[in-house]
DNA sequence: CGCCACATTGAAGGCAGTCAAAGGTGGTGG
DNA sequence: CCACCACCTTTGACTGCCTTCAATGTGGCG
């Protein structure tokens, strides 16, 4: 049963047995193999998702084919809630990038179930809050920083998290193909490459495949900050 | 009385006279002059602010002192409510460009008002939903636009809006210093300068200081949407 | 009238995107 | 187990947009 799942969620944290029930009571199910379009930017937006299982992308792209990943969703978050709620169309893609376990809320289903639970909607503005933090930053970044300093500091979130979850912080592992993260940090796979070769170079990093090395922190927060390499 | 003031604000449309002497007990006036520093970024975030009068600007700070402007915030919108709910600290600074009136709403006391009012949660909830469009479609532009086909949807988008206002919607007067605007777009005064000129040039608009007039609609918006100068 | 901030223009250089081709890698089926 | 194929990654050469630096133009205001 997704009950289980959906406690864990952080926008219904908190809620106890019974209105989860009621949660997941107006929530559809949705499954789909990866690669599927969730949904097209343009489409008529009625609602939004939160991934059970698997990891989904949402994305732009520029009118000669260019993508920009604007984040990738994982088990527990939601997305296009921006959609559902600021009313009218999609205003990016998403698509599954494996077998994925989806659930859909309906937006006027959802307004009622906040109506009556106050901690949902608590929830649902931290949520959002703290995407609205991720697409400051990601725009911070196009505008302010060059791939290197972008490429740093993605790879010192990356090893952070890996030290808080594995006490072990000096080498990450890329979690998806480079040309995805090319475009999750707003450029294409040959530049990605350069980079990271540059930094290699320069004694930053250490690359192996998709293993990554963290060799001179120090310098490594340097790039980030925007030094040039 | 603010209390007129707010109930026009979107996050608190549809409240009536009881509630909007509710929420305005929970904020505190700040009036400040132009120029005046609302918050820097990494300052502690306690609350968010509603602008009653003036106008505010939200932006960034490149490590050598290049500005990206996140936002204006105008009567009846709120900022920095992103950081209130996610904690922490305030990701972007917040200057005000006019003399200003400002709510400040403490995030502890916001939580309880909205445990109260749904009304409320959903108005938040919408007016994040909204901004976050906005910034997802900065992001688009940053990354996957030039600077003519930012400026000329800005034009575009400056126009509408005149439109409404004013049923006239061909000539629009820039709304800022076009430094500023520069660093709205994310670029420079100069690059700025040379597009203008660009789109003068091939007779899309005319030019006389902060008047722009939109001699050919229909070419401005190809070129937001792409096509090379 | 002259100052000052803002705006414009020119020249030069760099970062990054595109195109093209070669080298790797993983997965599949024989 | 190996060979093949598709896809990803890397590398090189080239181009172009945009930033930087520097100098000149301009409009408003005391």
């Amino acid at each position: 049963m997704s009950a289980s799942v959906l406690g864990k969620a952080p926008i219904f944290r908190g809620l106890g047995e019974e209105e989860l029930r009621q949660v997941a009571g107006v929530a559809v199910r949705r499954s789909l193999p990866a690669g599927e379009t969730v949904f097209a930017e343009g489409d008529q937006a009625q609602g939004f998702y939160l991934v059970l299982k698997g990891k989904v992308k949402v994305f732009k792209l520029s009118p000669d084919g260019r993508e920009q990943i604007l984040r990738t969703v994982t088990p527990g978050q939601q997305f296009a809630e921006a959609a559902a709620f600021s009313g009218g169309e999609y205003p990016a893609f998403a698509q599954a990038l494996t077998n994925c376990e989806l659930l859909f809320f309906e937006t006027e289903r959802f307004r009622k179930l906040i109506a009556a639970h106050p901690d949902v909607a608590m929830g649902m503005i931290v949520a959002q809050a703290n995407l609205q933090r991720h697409l400051v930053q990601m725009v911070e970044e196009l505008a302010l920083k060059e791939v290197g300093a972008r490429l740093a500091k993605y790879l010192l979130d990356l090893s952070v998290r890996r030290q808080r979850a594995t006490g072990q912080g000096d080498v990450v592992r890329l979690p998806m193909k480079k040309t995805e993260l090319a475009s999750r940090l707003g450029t294409v796979s040959e530049t990605l490459s350069r980079t990271l070769r540059k930094l290699q170079e320069a004694d930053i990093i250490a690359v192996k495949g998709s293993q990554v090395r963290v060799l001179d922190r120090e310098r490594l927060v340097q790039v980030a900050a925007g030094l040039k390499l």
